[in-house]
DNA sequence: AATGAATGAGAATTCATTCAT
DNA sequence: AATGAATGAATTCTCATTCAT
């Protein structure tokens, strides 16, 4: 019974490596199968097809994604505390994950079907985390009611993305955390309550 | 001699179309000729490969954005008005260039042959009146000097990115510009000097 | 030990089913093994391979096939009257059994490696009956004797198999057995003696 | 411009002698390729897909068929010659085409999709021709009038389609014609008006 | 006897690019 | 300059059969 679950595990690892060296498309099943030490016919027993595979990735390194944040996360209180933890995190699991990260990020985070999957889902649970957080955040006054979390979101997340993708196209040369303070400043700056907005006005 | 030009940037538009309707390689020359009205052969007098051709499109679009860019910024002062109207221009760019804005987004941006690419440097164009206008913040007293331009840039085209490629990857269904006003009030607040840094340390 | 001889059957009843849905290479034995409610490893117990479970299918329904046709003939007499009732219980069969008949008429009738087995064998139980009946007309003097009884047989069958097989095609909407009589009728002023021929010569 | 056709009927010459071999399924595009001297790419030019190229073939043998029994009918009067030389035709031309033969009466005549597709049409032509020939000899007193034409077209196709597919299965080892005459008796008897059905009944 | 996981050969089809006209 | 016919490499997926349990 949980030989199929080690199988089809080391499946998805394999599909991991050789997905992350090409495109989707121009990475083939009969290398991962290889890699994975068994038949291209397997790999059909454990997914239904390519895409089925390349979308199950994503479940599975999220659920470890989340898991391992969650356990950062215990004991740190106030709310820009987590989110600069939140920020940390995500560029040290992506640094720890390359492989994962040129997957996600140059393939799967701009694929229209990706989005449209079921698979797509599983990656609500980090975003659902961060909403939660920035609402706590409001409610204790410690960020602007005024403004809209939705774009509060976006400014998080886009910058989190825009610095991974960037490191990864330029060959992952850098280290991806070294900006990590200065970038936490910007965003807990940017979302922090202050008189700032009403004086510019 | 003219002649030429126009029969290339008819390819050209014809790309655009077709690649924005799916990804580069799943986009086929023969739909491309067929959309421009010539035969096959005759766009390999125009561009080397099909790569080249893909990559040329940002070419001409890139000249068309700074240059309506440049005079959208006439006459703007204040370091904070032209950071928010070049977000403005940005979004309101893409919003009305959505094939441009899928092609350029999902595929361009995070392709490594795209980056290691000579068009790639088109793009600095924009990326480098950004810089100038952050530096001329500081230079003023009105950005603060210890913060990282480099983040600060990666802060802005973060969210503008990750604005555009939600709203793409939700197929277009709302306004891209809706909260243009509260993503520059972020981006402003959280560059702008203020005490708030220090008090928090 | 009966027991045996039940899954048996119930594996040739599925594959009656299934093969009769599509062609024989289009079927598969996990469908056949579903349908039969057995793994598909147990199929390799009774059957050799996949074309020895499809051959087996017409040896068990001729013998079906040709015990139903004895009672329907007891008591008749007349030659031309038992071939009518031939006629009559051949399209009645068929119109009672379809999937069968699919099977049969649409692919091992044209099969070459069928006719090379041995259970093609099994429906000689058929045309020898029909062989014996011709027979006997002639010697009572009632079907001409210069005629070829290869002939008549394939004229019986032909008409036989392509009614058969034109209502397979046609989807089955219309009745089979609505020009029986007109089709006997035809083939029994065919075959019976008359002076015609020797007019006509 | 006629270049295209010729090699067009290359790759169908090809394909008959390919298909005739085995089964539709069995037999490959590669093999096709090889023996019409073309690569496997060019065969797509000309045929959307393998069915495609399959379902050709009877198109262009029916033409043939057709125009050649039209001069065989040539000045021959009286139906029941005109049905004789039909069937002398039919068996001659199957004789003389056996690897056609094979592709028709094994594969495209027991096929759903081929009965569905157009080109399953142009077989029409030649029923049409029989159904023709059978009025005009009812109108003319020859054939009984009470007789369903269906019913006689489907007793003379029945035992031709019968004659050669036994011939083809048998292995063709005997002369397909050496029971033309009997055959042509048989039904010519068996449509002929005669006062033996009156009697009968 | 029954199972069902693993195998791996085999084939249609697409399409960027070339080059003779 | 323009054409478009020809190329042929490259890859997913299916499924009958086996065999260890």
């Amino acid at each position: 019974m949980s030989k199929k679950i080690i199988k089809r595990q080391k499946i998805i690892e394999a599909a991991i490596e050789v997905f992350s060296k090409d495109t989707f498309q121009n990475s083939s099943i009969s290398e991962i199968a290889q890699r994975a030490n068994v038949a291209e016919g397997t790999i059909y027993q454990y997914f239904r097809n390519k895409e089925d595979l390349f979308f199950s990735i994503p479940v599975e390194k999220t659920r470890e994604f989340c898991k391992e944040l969650e356990l950062h996360l215990q004991g740190i209180t106030g709310t820009f505390n987590k989110i600069r933890k939140i920020i940390w995190y995500y560029l040290y699991f992506f640094k720890t994950n390359p492989e994962y990260a040129r997957t996600l990020m140059l393939e799967m985070r701009v694929s229209k079907s990706f989005v449209k999957s079921k698979t797509y889902n599983s990656l609500r649970n980090f975003t659902d985390k961060v909403f939660a957080i920035i609402k706590e955040g409001q409610e204790e006054g410690i960020i602007r009611k005024d403004v809209n979390i939705y774009i509060v979101r976006q400014l998080i997340l886009g910058i989190l993305e825009h610095m991974v993708t960037r490191w990864l196209l330029k060959g992952e040369k850098y280290d991806l955390m070294e900006y990590y303070k200065e970038a936490s400043d910007l965003v807990v700056h940017g979302i922090s309550y202050s008189d700032w907005l009403l004086k510019s006005k």
